[in-house]
DNA sequence: AACTGTGAACGTCTTCACAGCG
DNA sequence: CGCTGTGAAGACGTTCACAGTT
């Protein structure tokens, strides 16, 4: 794992700095200027003095005896997550979840900007969902190229999901969203986030049987409060 | 035997039980009795000694020369995420996401039922989604009661989802599945697991500007490959 | 010989506690 | 004084390496 600059932000602050981010804009308009670390811990469900840690991996720009500028941490944990720039995505599968998806406004963050819609199923190319028409999955490399895509979230059944995924690495694509059960394989350099709604309720099965354990994952997660 | 005074599984484990109890259903029927925890970890996409200190957690029932019978393997993870119960299920807000989920079939293991589905809007009660009625969230904790829910799913946007994560607490679920993007405050006991898409893609995001670097997220969380 | 089970080494993440600055 | 920034300690997780078993 070859870090190019100095400043090497360890994974599991990364991870966090989007919630950072969320509450951070949440406190915009609210006439705050300034938040300190203890709020923003309060805030975002951690301990403080991570919150700290964290934020100096970025640099250190809080002023001591005050807290930190929000606009400014705004600004800064963009930067670093890249979310100034526009990161357009595809959708491969658009089944129930993969059109919910399309449909969902809640991305959140500008920049991720949904620009095309891949299925295999040919009864569904050539209908329109969420204002894009929906390609056929054999035109995956066309697509990409054609849109620029950086990010692609594969929401097929898991047994088309390799297969798409090696389509898409072949394309240059980097980034993918696992909305698919399975592992998928993909060489250095290509990163892979999975979601999996049957591995989650099964973790929370397990909290269950051995309750009155206030318990959690943490990884996305959400600790106890 | 081994030590079996302490079972505390540790929660690395546990998030990845399901993966192996995945890989091992998907090599039942092909003929094959035993796998071997590099054959194991190699499916799964983690390493072969992390399978082994995972696996011994659980108790020893691996055969030395010959690795684990696949059934009984099955069999104990099952047992151990509760894979063997019913889990009724609620799922509250029923907009894309919510829809999508009611109508997934890919909850993968049986037991997770979804048996309710509760909306604020009104429009929407009454309206029959996956040949379910939905109902009105004030009558959420009825719904609870009368369904024994033990976990519930929140779908609904931010505002709405500390509200209704009392009043699900209120009702007695322990188990809460969080798709909405802040952070949920709940008692000790109650355990929250998030499932955030913006948070996704931006941690994406920042690898996609690290590029060349072969990081990725494992299940939940953040794990290099 | 093949493979498990595990102590020990190592690395990463979290938390504490306080020095240092505004 | 209030709050940040951080070294150091500690908890946790991963990986190695090999003893032990079939």
């Amino acid at each position: 794992m070859p870090t190019e600059s100095g400043r090497r932000i360890p994974e599991a602050t990364v991870s966090r700095l989007p919630q950072y981010y969320r509450v951070l804009l949440e406190n915009t308009g609210t006439g705050l200027v300034t938040i300190s670390s203890d709020r923003l811990a309060e805030l975002a469900g951690v301990n403080a003095a991570k919150v700290r840690k964290d934020l100096s991996y970025l640099g250190s720009f809080g002023t001591r005896g005050v807290g930190y500028d929000i606009e400014y941490l705004l600004h800064e944990i963009a930067r670093e997550l890249g979310l100034t720039q526009d990161w357009p995505c595809v959708i491969v599968g658009i089944g129930n979840l993969g059109a919910a998806l399309a449909n969902y406004r809640g991305f959140g963050a500008r920049g991720f900007r949904v620009v095309a819609l891949a299925d295999a199923d040919s009864s569904k190319v050539g209908q329109k969902v969420a204002d894009l028409e929906i390609e056929p999955v054999t035109e995956l490399t066309t697509i990409c190229e054609r849109e620029k895509v950086t990010i692609a979230i594969i929401a097929t059944p898991q047994s088309e999901s390799q297969n798409v995924a090696d389509t898409l690495v072949e394309a240059g694509v980097k980034s993918i969203l696992n909305f698919a059960s399975g592992m998928l394989s993909v060489p250095d350099g290509v990163a892979v986030r999975k979601v999996d709604l049957a591995t989650e309720l099964q973790i929370l099965s397990f909290y269950q049987l051995r309750n009155g354990n206030g318990n959690n994952g943490s990884a996305n997660g959400t600790g106890p409060s």
